[in-house]
Formats: C-alpha cells, structure tokens, sequence
DNA sequence: CTGAAAGCGCTTACAG
DNA sequence: CTGAAAGCGCTTACAG
C-alpha cells in the first residue's frame, strides 16, 4: 500500500482518477461497470483502485443520486425464532441484490414504530419491509404512499392497497380441522395468545369456518398468557368447558411446545392420551418427542417473498399492489391420534 | 400540509429556514439542538419543520460531517435461535443511543464476511459487532485498524487487540462437570458439533481442564453432525466407547434437544436412566420436559455488552482493547440424577 | 445569536 | 470514450 494511502483520511474518487490520468467522470462509470469505458482503461482504473485501497462511498453517492441500495425492516420481535426465520429469508434476497438491511424491532408497539419508520427516512432507505405492530392504523401506510416510500407489509397486512407477503392462515387452519376431524375428533379447541392482528383474525376465522363447515362447535378457543414460562401452566384452561376436548389446535408452535409441557404434567400423554396440533412449523417440530404434527407456514419463504415484492416495486413504482400468499402444508408426525 | 410540501420532491434545511425567516445554519442549529438558539427562534423553526414536513437526510449530513450513526452487525447464522437473541441485545442498545444496525449475514464464510466488511465501509458504519466467522483471519482485524473501522467481537474472539464481548464458557463447563461429578458421575461425556472457533475451544478446554481437576477420563468427547435433523439419530453415537457414559454435556441446547429426542428412541429416559446437561439455557429448556437443568451464557446480555462496547469505543477511539466476559451460571432443573 | 461561503464525495448532463 | 462544471443537503468555521 502506498504511503498516500495512510496521509489522506479517505481515498476518494478524484485521487484515483488522478492516479490512473482520467477524469474523475471516467472513474465514475469505471464503478458503476458503464460500457462506455475501454477494457484497457478500466483495467488501469480498476488496479489504482486497488493499490490506493479505495472504498466507495455510497453515502456521497445516494446524495446525487437517487437510491441508497439499503432496505429498512422493521419487525415486532427478534427473539422468537419465527421472526428470525423470516429475517434470514429477508436478508438472503436483499443481499442478493447488493443492498444491505437496516434492522429496526417495533416491540409490537405503534408509537415506536413510527418513530422507527422515520428514522428509517431519515437515512433515505430505499424501502421497507414492514410487519405491521398490533393496533398499527393503516393510515400508516397512507402516509408511506405520501412520503413516496414504498412498504411491503410481511406477515401480517393492514392494507390491501400495498404489496404484502404471507401464508395462507385460513388454509392452513382448515387443514388443521379436516385432519382431526378425519381422525375422529368433535370437540376440539384452539388454543390462542398473542397480540391480535391480521394473521390472528385469519386463524381464528379459519377455524371457525372449518369448524362450521363439518358441523362443529367452533366455541372452544382458549386464550393463553403470552410468555412462555406460563404457557406450561395454562394447560388445565383446555379442559374448563363443560365439553371437554379431545384435541387442541395451537396458535403457534411456541404455544404448541408449551402445552404439551403442560399435560405432560397433567398426566397426559400427548399423542396417546390427548391429540396437539402445531402451527408453523419450526425446527422444534421435529426435536419433540412425541414429533409434533404441524402445519408448516415457512416464514423463511415468506422472508424471501417480501424481499422480492419489494425489488420488484423499486423497479416498477407505478404497479398495482401485489400479494403473495404461500400455501400452507400439514406435516403429519406423531402427536395426533384417533380420540379413545 | 401546505401545498409546497407536495410540489418539491424533498423539504430541505434551506426551505425550512426560508420559511422561518432564519438562516440555514441557524434550522441546522435547532435539529442538533444547539443551546445557542433562542427558545422562541426554535419554537418557530420546529413548528415550521411539522408543517412542512421535513425529514432529516442523515446521508447529507454524514457526508460533511464525521459519524453516520449506523453500526453494522455481522452474524454467522439468522435462524439459530442463539444469534436471535444476541441481535436484540445489539439492537436495543444501539437503538436507544439513536443508532441503526445495519444487518449482514456472513454463513460462517469468511469470504462472504470481508465482502460484507466492505459493503460497511462502503456504506460508512461508524463501527462494526462482528461474531467471527470459523477460520477467519486475524489479520482481518488488523486491516479494520488500518482503515480505522472500530470493532467489537461478540461471542468468539480472534485478536486480544479488540474489543471482546462474550461468556466464560470455560467456567461454565467446569460448573456443569462439577455438578454431575457432585452426584456421583465418573463417566461424563461432551457432545460437541458445528464449526470450530474461540467459544468451542474454550468450551473442549473448560470440560478437560474441569475433569482433569477431579481426576476423570476427559477423553470421550462426541462428535454430532451439525444439522439439527440429524442430532437424534447420533444419540446411540454417545455409547461407542468402551466405558459407557452415565452422563452428557451438550455443547449447546439444540444439541441437548436433539440428543434428547434421541435417547427417548433408544428407550433411554433422561433424568431418570440418564443424565443430560445443555448449555446456552435457551427459553426451550424451561419447557422440554423434563426440564432440561442448563449452563446459562445470556445472549441477550452478551449483545448488550457488544453494544455498550461499541459506543465505549466511538467515544473513546484510542482507550485500550476491554473485555466483558459475563459469568455463566448452571440453571438447574430435572435432566440430571445420580447414576443408577 | 445569525449569515454567507466553502466543502464533504459522489453523479449527472453537456460538450467535445 | 473523456473533461469541466454544477449540484445533491447538509455542517463547519469564520465573521458579524
């Protein structure tokens, strides 16, 4: 390296160009891999580049320019492994693209995130991916519209005149109750927790519908506290109606793992005694013993959907809102059996 | 809004101070909230700001000035739960000093991780938390001091030279031999798997260096494929030695899960004909049952740590190198008992 | 407390 | 293919 390298804080365009005797123009183009540059020049400028240790600025460059190549997300927890899973499927396409992730955690609260949605303005990202807090006013994304700054809603959607990215809940619920029901359960609950949102109301009224749709009760849905040490403790909740159920549905995994805990206490065994069904299906599924029967919602996928909504509304603005909705699929394992 | 918040593309410093009858460098005084602006100077300029709806352009300003107030975080691996709960950490902290994370995922390569140091430089981080890749280079921390780019490690080291933020995972391994060797186990084994770097060193290290100490045989140390699907099926692996363990250390607590599962199939129950100690005490060892008795590391904390690093350092560039090297403590539950 | 000027490191037309 | 000039939206001295 040579020593003009270690003087100068920053090695910028001009002393490059300078070093290779071209404009600083001709550098430009040279980064940016414009074919208006002689194989032979850019070869030089390309060395220089090297030698002299340069780094792009791409700060100075999304002043003049129009776009910052960066993507804010914004979820509402980083500590369930659902949401880290679709962080990965988020990352994955952005990288891909040579962007990078400005990562921003909402709590699930809506004053924060619109504190964060500034911010994420603040340093001009391009876009955001969005999974929207409970309670979040879809006059949030009016606004975005406003701002000229495109969103794509991830998981969960507070309108349906912006792109959105996620699973087909409702399906994946009526998987849920055919299969029981094929199995010969009629009394079954769905054991719920969480804040309530889009992908709440369409599990719910999932199951209502596949619930109705054979004839059955559908009024056995169970609210379960939220953190995970309680979950356990919350299993006898299932069986306080004057029907009692022979099989549960969770809302998610995380519930799933902790009421299985929870009857297993009981005296229960689960896939034997008492039938428990998943929801999304993450690696634990599989690790249990007895294996848990899930329905899978791949939220790696739903990542990778998002990041791709939003690449392709970066290079078509005017498009009408898209949504894409990934079928869900039941994985059979061994926590379900026929009703004794 | 006024009709000129639509017209212009972007409401800049110039308007805002235009319509306030101030000068430039007096509005660029009050978002920085220089005290040598009058209250009711201020007053005017920020309600102007609301009514205009002006944003900061974080770009422009980093350009003139020194700081971006990004920070970019490198972790090997988004769906393990583990590097989960790091990021939160990181993200609250810098996100309560105002700061955004740019995000990057390296898969333990170290190729992938010096372009992805690159794109930082290139997008200005005013430092980096990285969790090294296995294998990577030293050397690569001494070019970060060449080009001036603080670092903080977080989880595994690779220089003395820079700032540290991790576990004592050595302590934490003579705890978990202590305690079984307290119940009676002579014949301890280590299940031990992913790729190879500080933490896993100082974890083999702690568990021979712990046996050593109690005059046991440290030499039944378990290799186990890495993918989480495949753990259960390597559990039979535990017994191939000719002095069968009554225990096992799990590197981690997606091992202990896995392995679990695993000695379930063998027709093995833990905490009763066999011993299983995890370690990392991940929200899952609360559920499984039996509980899973674990070796809390504290990645939230960890992350933390990273975080405050981090800061430390922008604030004090030349201070020497520091470490925060939290204790690890053994949460004990139900998976281990004396040998039968 | 306020104003006019320079400059951060790029990209973008516009000539040649 | 290349060069000179203007400008993106801020901050930073420097005068007043």
């Amino acid at each position: 390296m040579p020593p003009e390298a270690k003087k100068k804080s920053r090695v910028t365009l001009l002393d490059v160009a300078r070093s290779a005797n071209v404009s600083r123009a001709t550098a430009s183009l040279v980064i940016r891999k414009s074919a208006l540059v002689g194989a032979e020049t850019r070869a030089r400028v390309e060395q220089v580049m090297r030698d002299l240790g340069y780094v792009y600025n791409m700060g100075a460059a999304r002043l003049r320019a129009e776009r910052s190549h960066t993507v804010g997300v914004i979820v509402p927890n980083l500590t369930n492994p659902f949401f880290a899973e679709l962080l990965s499927g988020i990352e994955a396409i952005v990288d891909s693209a040579g962007m990078v992730v400005l990562l921003a955690n909402s709590g699930d609260q809506p004053d924060r995130q619109d504190m964060l949605m500034r911010r994420m303005r603040e340093h001009g990202v391009d876009g955001v991916i969005l999974c929207p807090a409970a309670d979040t006013e879809p006059d949030l994304l009016v606004q975005a519209f406003e701002w000229q700054l495109p969103v794509v809603q991830a998981l969960r959607h507070i309108s349906a005149q912006t792109d959105y990215a996620g699973a087909d809940y409702e399906g994946g619920m009526r998987q849920a109750v055919d299969y029981l029901a094929s199995l010969g359960h009629r009394a079954i609950a769905f054991a719920v927790h969480g804040p309530v949102h889009s992908a709440y109301h369409e599990r719910v009224d999932g199951f209502r519908t596949a619930m109705d749709a054979r004839g059955l009760a559908a009024n056995m849905i169970v609210r379960v506290p939220d953190a995970t040490s309680l979950i356990p403790s919350a299993a006898p909740l299932l069986f306080e109606a004057q029907h009692k159920p022979t099989a549960v549905i969770c809302f998610n995994d995380v519930l799933a793992l902790g009421l299985s805990a929870g009857l297993h206490d009981m005296g229960l065994k689960v896939g034997q005694d008492f039938s428990l069904l998943g929801f999304d299906d993450v690696t634990d599924a599989e690790t249990m013993r007895p294996r848990l029967s899930s329905v899978s919602t791949a939220p790696v996928i739903i990542g990778e959907n998002a990041g791709r909504l939003l690449l392709d509304r970066l290079a078509n603005p005017s498009s009408p809102a898209q949504r894409i909705v990934t079928e869900t699929r039941l994985h059979i394992r061994q926590s379900c059996i026929s009703p004794l």
